[in-house]
RNA sequence: UCGCCCGUGGGGUAACAGUAGCCCACCGGAUUGUUAAUCCGCGAAGCCUUGGUGCGAAUCCAAGCGGGCGAGCCA
C-alpha cells in the first residue's frame, strides 16, 4: 500500500477503503473502548486523527501506552469524521508502533519557550513553529530558484573558501591545516594553500566574474562573519542571495530587489497558507496583512540626503543625531519604514566614505550608487549597489581605502576587458524568512544556528 | 563588544531573610466520540556555580558561567 500524506488525506473528498500513514503522534486521548491518536508527519502543521479500538492485537501492549513523540505506521479506512474537529479520519486496522517516546520526551502539547526549544534543536523540528518554518524556508529557497532561473539568471557557485576579503565586509573565520604553533609564527607558507584562507564573508567579487560573462547570474550559498554580534538578526554562519547584471545600473537594481521580494511573499501567499496562518495566530496577528500589503503595494524608493532631510523634519529626539555622512542607526531605519512610510523603503545614493571602495561613484562626487532596501520590523534586510567599472576610479578606490592593488588584480582585470556597468545586491536569507514569518529571531529559522559561543548539534 | 534584565523539579512560574507552592508533562486510578480531553492521587521530581554578610540565604552582596532584550557591526 501506498503511503498516504496526512496533508493529502485531511484534503481528500471522499471516504477511502484502506490507507497508510507514517509519522509521529502528537497526542493521544484514550476513550472507553478505544484511543484518539493525532499523527503528523510533516506534510503540514496539522495531523490526523486515528481512533485506535482497544479490540487491536497490540492494544494492551503497545498502543494503550503510546506517548507524544512516538513513530507510528497505520493502515485503515479513511472515514468521515463523527467528532467536529476534522472532516475526515481513519479507523485503524493496525498500528506498528515504530518507536514509543520516552517517559522524559521533552516536547509536551503546549506552546514551549522559544529559548528552552533552541536548546533541544534535535527535537524543535517536531514543534508546530518549526515545522512551519522549515517548511516555509524550503519553499522560499525552491521559490527563489525558480525566479532567478525563470528570468535568465545562472546559478554560480562561488566558493566557500577564500584567500580575498571582499573589502572587509566582516571578520572572517581563518581556514587552516597549521597548528597552533605554526600559525603563531606566521608560516602562511606551509598552510595548506599556501596563504592565509577565510571561510566566505560575500560571493559578490567572484560573482561580477560570471556576470561579466553569463550576463545575469545569482549565487544562493552560505556564508560566515566571525563578527562578535550578539542580536536576534545576526548569525556566525547564514545563507545570502547574491545576484549580479551586467549592462545595469542601480535604478535596475533596487527594481529587481523590489520585485524579487514581493514575487517572493506573493509565493509564499499562495503556498504556504496553512503554514502562515499558523503564524498569524501564535506569532503575529498582524502578519498576512502585511505580507498581502507588502504583495500588492508600491515600495518607497528615497535617496539618503532625502532621507536625512525626513529624519531631521521628523522633529523626533532620536538617541543619536542625523548628521549627513553618518549611516543610518537602526532607529532611524524603523522610523523611516515602521512610522513615515510604513512599507519597505529603498534608501540609495549613500555619502561615500561610509560604502566600500567597489561602489560606483556618482556624478555629484560625494555619494555612490549603493541602495538598502529595509523591511518593518527587521531593517535592512538587501544591500547592494552598481558596481565601479572604470578601471582608473577602482584603482583609486582601492587605494584610498588601503588595499593592494596585486591581490585585487583579477577584479581590475575585468575593468581593464571589455568593463560594463553592472549592479547588484545581497539579500539575508534568514532576514527575508523572518519577515515573511513574523519569528523574531534569527535563531529560530536556522536548523541549528551558529551565534558567538553556541555550536552546538 | 557595550547597556539593561533574568537563572527555582523535564517545561512554565510563585514565595517579606524563617516549613519551597501552583500549572503542564510523567506515573497510578476513574469518566468521556475526544480535540492542548476532564476529574481524582500526602505518586515521583527542584532553588546555576563559587565566595561573602546574617543566628538563619531561593531571597541580600560580589565574581563566574548561561540566557533574553536593546545598541554597534551587517545580511
Amino acid at each position: 500500500m501506498d503511503r498516504s500524506r496526512v496533508k493529502d488525506l485531511l484534503a481528500a473528498e471522499a471516504p477511502r477503503d484502506a490507507v497508510l500513514v507514517q509519522g509521529w503522534v502528537r497526542t493521544k486521548r484514550d476513550a472507553k473502548g478505544f484511543s484518539f491518536i493525532e499523527i503528523n508527519d510533516g506534510s503540514t502543521v496539522k495531523g490526523v486523527q486515528v481512533i485506535a479500538d482497544a479490540s487491536l492485537p497490540n492494544y494492551d501492549t503497545e498502543i494503550h501506552h503510546l506517548r507524544t513523540g512516538a513513530a507510528v505506521e497505520v493502515t485503515g479506512e479513511l472515514v468521515a469524521s463523527r467528532g467536529g474537529g476534522q472532516s475526515f479520519e481513519i479507523v485503524a486496522k493496525s498500528v506498528l508502533v515504530h518507536g514509543n517516546a520516552g517517559e522524559d520526551f521533552p516536547l509536551q502539547k503546549k506552546g514551549h519557550s522559544l529559548e528552552f526549544l533552541r536548546s533541544i534543536a534535535h527535537l524543535r523540528p517536531r514543534a508546530n513553529l518549526f515545522g512551519c518554518v522549515f517548511r516555509v524556508r524550503s519553499r522560499l529557497a525552491y521559490a527563489i530558484h525558480r525566479f532567478f532561473q525563470e528570468r535568465g539568471f545562472v546559478h554560480v557557485h562561488t566558493p566557500i573558501i577564500t584567500a580575498s576579503d571582499c573589502e572587509g565586509a566582516g571578520e572572517m573565520f581563518r581556514v587552516t591545516t597549521l597548528d597552533g604553533a605554526a600559525l603563531a609564527a606566521g608560516k602562511d607558507a606551509e598552510d595548506f594553500f599556501g596563504k592565509p584562507t577565510y571561510l566566505t564573508v560575500s560571493g559578490q567579487l567572484e560573482g561580477e566574474t560570471f556576470a561579466c560573462a553569463l550576463s545575469n547570474i545569482y549565487t544562493f550559498g552560505p556564508t560566515f562573519r566571525a563578527e562578535n554580534s550578539n542580536t536576534s538578526r545576526h548569525a556566525a554562519e547564514f545563507w545570502m542571495i547574491e545576484p549580479e547584471m551586467a549592462f545595469c545600473d542601480l535604478e535596475g537594481d533596487m527594481d529587481l530587489a523590489e520585485t524579487m521580494i514581493k514575487h517572493l511573499v506573493a509565493d509564499a501567499l499562495e503556498n504556504c497558507a496553512d503554514d502562515l496562518e499558523f503564524f498569524g495566530r501564535f506569532v503575529d496577528k498582524e502578519l498576512r496583512a502585511r505580507l498581502e500589503f507588502v504583495r500588492d503595494r508600491p515600495f518607497e524608493r528615497v535617496s539618503y540626503t532625502e532621507a536625512v532631510e525626513i529624519l531631521r523634519a521628523s522633529g523626533r529626539p532620536f538617541e543619536f543625531p542625523v548628521e549627513y555622512g553618518h549611516n543610518l542607526q537602526s532607529e532611524h531605519e524603523r522610523y523611516l519604514t515602521e512610522e513615515r512610510f510604513q512599507c519597505p523603503v529603498t534608501v540609495y545614493n549613500y555619502p561615500k566614505e561610509i560604502k566600500p571602495f567597489y561602489m560606483r561613484q556618482n556624478d555629484d562626487d560625494k555619494t555612490v550608487a549603493a541602495m538598502d532596501l529595509l523591511v518593518p520590523g527587521i531593517g535592512e534586510i538587501v544591500g547592494g549597489s552598481q558596481r565601479e567599472e572604470r578601471l582608473d576610479r577602482l584603482a583609486g578606490n582601492l587605494a584610498r581605502h588601503g588595499l593592494g592593488e596585486a591581490e585585487y588584480g583579477w577584479y581590475l582585470d575585468l575593468r581593464r576587458h571589455g568593463s560594463v556597468p553592472h549592479a547588484g545586491f545581497g539579500l539575508g536569507f534568514e532576514r527575508l524568512l523572518m519577515f515573511v514569518t513574523g519569528v523574531a529571531n534569527i535563531r529560530d529559522v536556522i536548523p541549528f544556528p551558529r551565534v558567538p559561543g553556541w555550536a552546538e548539534f
